[in-house]
RNA sequence: GGGAGUUUAGCUCAGAUGGCUAGAGCAUCUGCCUUACAAGCAGGGGGUCAUAGGUUCGAGCCCUAUAACUCCCACCA
């Protein structure tokens, strides 16, 4: 046993403690043939900038979860990994170095981008280590590594091949301020508040009123749709009708769709203003009229708003309008809008070639494949089947970016047939290499892809990526996939865990891990989330360790329930913590001060309190796992803290006090009895907490336990196994726990100190218990300050 | 408009399969320096369990409505 300090110093303690750990190997992977693996497929964070505690909260549940499934003796196989290349990485550069991507050479561009994320993995990397994070980094992997890009440009080519994927000319969400196309996941949707403009459009002559909030599209109308329900309308279908300001004829065309009440009832339809334009447009197969360039800016064809920008372009046609006496009526409306979800700028549908992965068609087999996982919490399922279910567009992976895995894909120049590089030539860049083939149709002259793959498209084969690595250590790869588990926020389940599933149901015809933990998001203050934007964060990860320790932080966070939403009020959970803490460390200082002499191989028989304690602790340790097993951290966490608190701290500690302090007085044996009971109710306990303060509990355990039990760290040990416990033995606690809170009332009420002596104590217990009474006697009445106990049979 | 979640003490939250007097921490009040801890200990006060019905011997929990808040999805004509 080594000398325990006054005041237990966190911040000093678990930089050794880290230490400790590295140089010893504690969390290094190793193939054990003798162990079940559990592998964890934890989420490499988006590298935009800086951490905040909602990272913290969602990663480390994950941790505890990781802790705890390798005290249960499996070989746990826990990652990490950065993702780092992609529009989010490529927006912090932009804003670090204050420069457009499209203004600098692609090359020098990805430098900065290598470098400015490097840069931030580091500072990750270290926030993790400083909360004692027990993955191993050797398994670590990024998203934009040459490995990565060999595995995501593989998957890709087999995915084409078996014609899970495809290139297709159509009509796209496009994002002007990015310029690039973007898939249905990347959008929100932004309330904004625009005018519903009243247009006469000219049938026969009369006029055709119409409704819009898009006049600036007025040049690339196509056609016009009514309901062929709508008698209004009905006698219209067929003709024409002239559109203001343009004066060019478009066709009347009826369509069920069309809603006989929103506006006038009549739509105009132009390429395009919405989704169902696009929709009309591949239905009807209508002629497309290009008005808005990629960049956002109105093409130079387009009469009176030319070279302007959407909102200046709709300004300038609506004061046309008005000056020709063609806004009938103008109607203040808010909507909502759906905008990209990096920049906020609304989205608009631009035709253009992009690659495409088939979802659409395989909508029962992602259900079929959501009801083999098990979603922890279960609710969190149904949010996965919805967005499945109403997915209106194939997920589209290309980009046209630049720091991004390349498609391996050149095109014929002649024939426009796309080829693939071989698989011996990844990962490669089209646009650094050439195509050496012949065409099918004799040319030989190609042209390189030059967009990347959506991010996405890479992270979602996490799997993989990780299998890749396993195989270095020896894995086979039919035993890593599916994993064991996903861990993730819920926000993401429309995106990653989405398209983790659509991607494992292609390469593997399987569910990609057996099992997903959802963990809630981190509001500032009810209902807000927190944002860079709001800076509504309080402190940074890194202040807030540095002020208030990893153990602070993690014991704290702990206290959530599964996929709730929670938000972080700092000084009442690191009140809270600093209290545990305080009285951990207290508390064992005192157990370990008397077990200077402890002999663990001497047999004694224990004392029925004494085995109550053991009980008592053995009887939380299945509680706790009861809810661990079900990724409820914080559940466990709150029994473990009762027995704590409750049991062992006011209750047992108490009573054996004296006992422990004065053998002459109980006798030998009798101390030796509560050594222990007291040494392995404490160990136990500290088993527990390890998953939580893995500082701490470590410190503790090499001060005093380390020696007897043998191990090196008391991360090395397992989760305690206990058999049935003893209800009689419980019963008779609580019956002794009631004795000890009747005389502490007592005095409270009558203004007394603990310490004053009462002439006696009159116990009523059953029968049964009198024995043990008995040889409880003396710790009663040493705890209470009673002369002498008394029974009577109840 | 569709779906999910939430609603329990002043605050933050626990309360499997319906069953003692509905719990914890914080806050508040009272008392206590007790050889681990005053960063502590002991005790008290405080709740019509969102509302209204219903099922049941019995409802915080189940059913039906309603309300408020949150999230997801849809809504640009």
């Amino acid at each position: 046993m080594q000398e325990f300090e006054k005041h237990y110093n966190g911040s000093l303690v678990e930089k050794e403690m880290q230490k400790y750990w590295e140089d010893n190997g504690v969390y290094k992977f190793k193939k054990d043939p003798s162990k079940k693996i559990f592998s964890i497929d934890t989420p490499p964070p988006t590298v935009n900038g800086k951490l905040h505690i909602g990272h913290i909260f969602s990663y480390t549940q994950a941790e505890i979860m990781a802790r705890y499934k390798r005290m249960q003796g499996f070989n746990v196989y826990y990652p990490f990994g950065f993702d780092d290349n992609g529009l989010p990485s490529e927006r912090l550069v932009e804003r670090e170095n204050n420069i457009k991507a499209f203004n600098v050479p692609r090359s020098v561009f990805c430098e900065k981008c290598i470098e400015t994320t490097q840069k931030y993995e580091q500072e990750f990397k270290d926030l993790w280590k400083s909360l004692g994070f027990s993955c191993d980094w050797d398994l670590c992997y990024s998203t934009v590594s040459k490995t990565s890009q060999k595995v995501s440009q593989k998957a890709f080519i087999d995915l084409a091949k078996n014609g899970h994927a495809y290139i297709k000319e159509s009509p796209v969400l496009w994002c002007t301020e990015c310029q690039t196309s973007i898939a249905q996941a990347e959008l929100e949707t932004k309330e904004i508040d625009t005018y519903f403009n009243y247009i006469p459009f000219i049938v026969d002559g009369k006029v055709l009123e119409i409704a819009t909030t898009r006049p600036e599209l007025l040049y690339g109308v196509v056609c016009v749709f009514v309901n062929p329900e709508d008698e209004r309308y009905k006698n219209l279908i067929g003709k024409t009708a002239k559109v203001p300001l343009y004066n060019f004829e478009v066709p009347i065309i009826a369509d069920e769709s069309v809603a006989i009440d929103k506006g006038t009832g009549v739509v105009m339809c132009a390429t395009f203003g919405d989704a169902t334009d696009a929709e009309w447009y591949q239905k009807y197969n209508l002629p497309y009229k290009k008005v808005i360039l990629p960049n956002g800016i109105i093409a130079d064809d387009v009469p009176y708003i030319a070279g302007k920008n959407v909102f200046d372009a709709r300004m300038e046609i609506v004061r046309l309008l008005k000056e020709n006496n063609l806004l009938l009526k103008s109607d203040k409306i808010t909507h909502m809008v759906a905008v990209h979800e990096r920049c906020g700028t609304s989205v608009e549908i631009l035709p253009s070639k992009q690659w495409y992965i088939d979802v659409l068609n395989h909508k029962d087999e992602l259900l079929a494949m959501g009801n083999k996982i098990k979603w922890n919490p279960a609710s969190m399922q149904t949010r996965y089947n919805l967005w499945v279910e109403n997915l209106k567009w194939d997920w589209c992976i290309s980009r046209q970016r630049y720091f991004g895995v390349p498609f391996p894909v050149w095109y014929c120049k002649k024939c426009g047939k796309p080829h693939f590089a071989k698989e011996e030539d990844l990962p490669v860049n089209p646009l650094e290499k050439e195509y050496n083939g012949v065409c099918e149709c004799g040319s030989k002259e190609f042209v390189p892809e030059s967009a990347v793959l959506d991010t996405w498209a890479t992270s979602s084969i996490s799997p993989l990526l990780n299998q890749e690595k396993a195989k270095e250590y020896g894995l086979d790869s039919d035993e890593f996939i599916p994993m064991g588990v996903r861990t993730q926020a819920h926000e993401i389940i429309r995106t990653w865990a989405f398209y983790t599933i659509v991607r494992s149901m292609y390469y593997k015809k399987d569910i990609p891990w057996k099992e997903i933990m959802l963990s809630g998001i981190v509001l500032a203050k009810p209902g807000e989330k927190i944002s860079k934007s709001k800076s509504n964060a309080t402190l940074s990860p890194k202040e807030l360790i540095d002020k208030c320790t990893a153990d602070y932080i993690r014991y704290g966070t702990a206290n959530v329930k599964l996929g709730l939403d929670t938000f972080f009020d700092e000084q009442n959970v690191m009140e809270t913590s600093k209290r545990f803490i305080n009285k951990l460390w207290n508390s064992s200082k005192f157990v370990l001060s008397h077990l200077f002499d402890f002999n663990p191989n001497e047999k004694v028989e224990l004392l029925p309190i004494d085995k109550w304690i053991v009980e008592k602790v053995n009887k939380t340790v299945k509680e706790a796992q009861g809810y661990l097993d079900n990724y409820e951290i914080g559940l466990a966490r709150k029994v473990i803290d009762e027995f704590f608190w409750a049991d062992l701290c006011d209750d047992y500690i108490e009573i054996v006090k004296d006992r422990l302090y004065k053998p002459e007085v109980h006798g030998e044996q009798n101390r030796k009895s509560a050594q222990h009971a007291i040494f392995y109710t404490l160990l136990t306990l500290l088993k527990m907490y390890s998953i939580y303060i893995p500082h701490l509990t470590e410190y503790i355990y090499l001060k005093g336990f380390k020696d007897i039990v043998g191990e090196k760290s008391i991360h090395l040990l397992s989760w305690p196994k206990v058999e049935n416990t003893d209800a009689e033995l419980l019963e008779f606690g609580k019956l002794v726990s009631d004795v000890v809170g009747d005389a502490r009332r007592y005095k409270t009420e009558n203004n007394l100190s603990m310490k004053t002596e009462m002439e006696k104590i009159e116990i009523k217990t059953p029968n049964k218990f009198m024995e043990y009474f008995k040889q409880t006697e003396k710790d009663l009445i040493a705890c209470t300050s009673a002369q002498k106990i008394v029974y009577t049979e109840k």
